[in-house]
DNA sequence: AAATATTTTTAAGCTTACTTAAATATTTAT
DNA sequence: ATAAATATTTAAGTAAGCTTAAAAATATTT
């Protein structure tokens, strides 16, 4: 199992969650920053081995193996990113970078020393679950986009989904981190603009942001 | 700077700090387990980017470099070492095969973090020394091989070199870590074996052993 | 010092993971 | 429904990092 193999299923398992039809071979090179030729190719390599179903010209969908590949690796990632940000100081961002790299070379073994040293968490700094060994994300996520939240509401933020640094340079400019609280108080649905109070500052935020902010509500 | 290329300088300074000789290409092949000729492939590519210098027929010598590359894998490699030694109960040679692949996906940045958080230690947990962020070994190794040590004298473990899980799954049954205490029991010099007490249990090592076990005299 | 054994080098070839360019299919817009 | 735009696929080619086989140089043995 290559990096460029593990890379290529997790973009699938990634941009499937999103949209069933963002797993087009196009989607996927843009994801991994290759061409839509080395795509093809890869996806057919990759069906040969049974990781995924390639039908010409349709979403690629992966097979059971390869979705354990992609929980696999994303375990792998979601532990590193929460051992690196609870042992150093370090930008959510640049934790993003190391884990990145550090997912592929990591056995199994010392995953599951990582996740018994963590006490077994469920979710990641960003607020991303963490499949556990079998590849299982057993935790329900009631969350919604920010986008999707009501006016006056109180929230607390639950996940920021991005690997973007100058997202997250915002966010921690912003008090946006994960379990913090903050109130929704205007939907500018027309524009698709949300402004919300977080720490007494009043901040607008446009659809880009506010669609990979998701919230739970503050029961 | 690839994979491929960091292991071999890293190969180069190793068998080359053992004996200058010890760094043409058959050697470096044997240990990297690649062919002889990928090896002179590999030292002509390497000399072209002034990592070594390349003779026909000659020993591999690097560059400055060349030098500073090695240093820098070798550095994350010991701080992975020392750091999951630490932190998880893994046997020694666990240990050193997640280093093995964790050594080529760790930035400086990340380095100097897991150095920190150590307290820049100077040793790893075989008694290797870590290497500084400027590539410098500071320490002074006054330590000497077990095969040299004179009898009735008590020393203490310094370095383990190996990482042959056979050698550490001995050591670990004989209490042979770094840091304990033995005494050399006797030096049998014509048949190249060195008979040890430690934790009251006497252990007869060959030369294999008493070559990579090295100590210091316990002042 | 010559003969033999071992190493090193060269040469040709393979696989992986890409690339660009052109052909083909699909999607979108009119 | 058709034309235009976009996406996908095919084809040909490249670089890295290996392989094996044969040729050339060096080391070892007698």
């Amino acid at each position: 199992m290559s990096v460029a193999i593990e890379n290529f299923v997790k973009a699938i398992y990634k941009n499937g969650m999103r949209d069933n039809n963002d797993t087009k071979p196009g989607n996927i090179a843009k994801e991994l920053k290759i061409s839509n030729a080395a795509a093809t190719d890869m996806a057919k390599k990759l069906a040969a081995k049974d990781l995924l179903e390639y039908e010409k010209y349709k979403p690629l969908k992966l097979t059971e193996q390869g979705t354990k590949v992609a929980l696999s690796v994303i375990r792998k990632h979601r532990l590193w990113e929460s051992l690196l940000f609870k042992m150093f100081d370090m930008s959510l961002h640049d934790i993003h970078r190391e884990a990145e790299l550090l997912e592929h070379q990591t056995s199994d073994l010392l995953a599951d020393k990582i996740s018994e040293y963590l006490g077994n968490p469920k979710f990641d700094p960003h607020g991303d679950p963490i499949p556990n060994a079998k590849g299982e994300i057993t935790t329900v996520d009631t969350s919604i986009s920010l986008s999707n939240a009501q006016e006056g509401k109180t929230y607390i933020i639950s996940r920021l989904m991005s690997d973007d640094k100058e997202f997250f340079d915002f966010c921690a400019q912003n008090g946006l981190k994960y379990g913090n609280t903050l109130v929704v108080s205007k939907q500018f649905s027309k524009n698709k603009m949300t402004q919300i109070l977080i720490n007494n500052n009043t901040i607008l935020l446009n659809q880009d942001f506010t669609s990979i902010i998701y919230v739970n509500e503050n029961n």
